[in-house]
DNA sequence: GTGATAACCTAGACTTGGTCCAGACATGGA
DNA sequence: TCCATGTCTGGACCAAGTCTAGGTTATCAC
C-alpha cells in the first residue's frame, strides 16, 4: 500500500489527480505512525524531491484532509500535526519529549459523552499526557 | 473576588506584583467562563487601559499560567486559548461556531486512562465536537 | 501533431500569532 | 536622594501558514 503503484491507485479511488509530487508527499505522510507537521513533511519530502514547493505541500496535505486520508491535531505548541490514522482512537502525549502516541479505541472506556445535557456530540477523544514507561516488559 | 483589591490580594497570594497593568489583565481574564485569546484579551484591556502593550499582555498571560491562575489549550486553528478553569475538567467544541465550553469532570467516566500499558498518565480530558443544543428546556 | 483549456506547481510576498530586546519608567529600600 | 531591581513599551523579529501571479504539465477535441 505504500509502493508507488499502490499510492497512486490509493489517490485515484478518492479522486485526486496523483501527480508525481502528490505521490512522493503520500509516501512519506501516510506510511509514518507518527504525527508529523508540514514542515517536517517538506523537509523529508525535498530529500528526494528537491524542487517541491511549500504551498504544495500544505496545499496537498489540506487536500489529503478534505479528501479523508489524513486529519489534523493540534496539541502543545499550537503546531498543526497531521495523523495518518483517520479511524476513531485516543492520543497520549509525552510530556518530556512532546511525542504524539495513538491509544487504541478499545483501550479506554468512555461514558457519558453521548448523553451530554445541552450538546450533540458527534465525537470525542481522550488526550491523555505523561510519561512513556520505557520498561521493555511492558 | 473580581474587585480590584480582591485581584490584587489573589496576586500577591500567588507571589506576583500587583501591577496596574497586571491588575487590568487579571479582572479581564480570570473574571470570564470563556476561553479568550491573547489578542482578544489585549483587545479588551485597551479599551480601560489604552497604552497597555502587546509584550505586557503575552507575558502576562504567561506568568499567570506559571503561577497556576491559567491554564492554555490548543484546539482548532492552532491558537492559543487561555481557561481560568484550572481544575479538571472536558471541553465541548462547538464544530459550527469553533466555541469552547468547559464540560464538568463528574459528568463523564472514563476508565482505564490509569493503567495504561507502557504509559504513565499523569492527567487526561475529553475532548467532545458537535453542536449545541439550543432548547431552553435542556 | 496542434491548440485550447484546466489542473497543477513554484517562488515569493504577505498575514498572523507570538517572542525578543533595548531603553524608559516605577518602586522600594538604604 | 540614590541605587538596584522589577516592570512596561514599542518595535524589530521569527515561524507557521496563506495567497497570488505566472509558468508547466496534462487532457482532449480537432
Amino acid at each position: 500500500m505504500t509502493d508507488h503503484q499502490g499510492i497512486s491507485d490509493l489517490l485515484q479511488e478518492r479522486g485526486i489527480q496523483p501527480s508525481a509530487q502528490r505521490v512522493a508527499i503520500a509516501r512519506h505522510v501516510l506510511r509514518t505512525d507518527g504525527h508529523p507537521t508540514a514542515d517536517e513533511v517538506l523537509a523529508q519530502v525535498r530529500r528526494s524531491f528537491p524542487m517541491v514547493s511549500r504551498a504544495t505541500v500544505y496545499n496537498t496535505l489540506k487536500l489529503f484532509v478534505a479528501k479523508g486520508l489524513l486529519r489534523t491535531c493540534q496539541f502543545e505548541g499550537g503546531v498543526t500535526v497531521y495523523d495518518a490514522n483517520v479511524g476513531r482512537h485516543h492520543h497520549f502525549i509525552d510530556a518530556a519529549t512532546g511525542e504524539i502516541h495513538d491509544v487504541p479505541w478499545e483501550a479506554l472506556d468512555v461514558r457519558g459523552a453521548e448523553e451530554l445535557a445541552g450538546f450533540q456530540v458527534d465525537s470525542w477523544m481522550v488526550v491523555m499526557r505523561g510519561r512513556r514507561r520505557d520498561d521493555p516488559g511492558a
